[in-house]
DNA sequence: CAGATGACTCCCA
DNA sequence: CTGGGAGCCATCT
């Protein structure tokens, strides 16, 4: 069935907003995305992803909100990698400083989509100031 | 309509 | 750290 504008469709559209190097969380697009949409939407969008558009929709550079790979294909790192992501010794992204910082905001509103949940980061619950990100 | 599944995430033991 | 359970939403059977 998948009605032509499918929620996939708008989930590739954002993930294809990815720039190379950068990874989103599923949580993240699917905030993105907006309501009817959660990580596991995401995740499901991402795992119906036909081969003919893996090419022109980054799904590698999605990872879960630790920054691992949870895909049954690890060749995931891989290609990751080659993008210019580092990877630490738990095998986990510094999502610190490789996560996506959102959609162009232009991009977004003339979308219909929105900004990046106020997600920041979540590791460092234990005090503030260990904040180092900055672009 | 109800049940099962899934590339998620959060919470608790 | 590991494991189990609940919540979440869309799609399939």
């Amino acid at each position: 069935m998948q009605e032509d504008e499918a929620l996939f469709a708008r989930v590739y559209e954002v993930v294809r907003q990815v720039p190379s190097g950068r990874v989103a969380s599923y949580g993240d697009v699917a905030a993105v995305v907006g309501p009817g949409c959660d990580a596991r939407t995401v995740g499901y969008a991402l795992n119906a992803l036909p081969k003919r558009d893996e090419a022109a929709v980054p799904w590698q550079r999605i990872v879960n909100r630790e920054g691992g790979i949870s895909t049954r294909g690890v060749r995931q790192r891989e290609i990751l990698q080659e993008e210019g992501v580092t990877f630490d010794a738990h095998g986990r992204i510094p999502m610190a400083q490789f996560r996506w910082a959102g959609p162009d905001t232009a991009w977004a509103a003339d979308h219909g989509y929105q900004v990046l949940p106020p997600r920041e980061n979540d590791a460092g619950h234990d005090g503030e100031g260990e904040q180092l990100s900055l672009f």
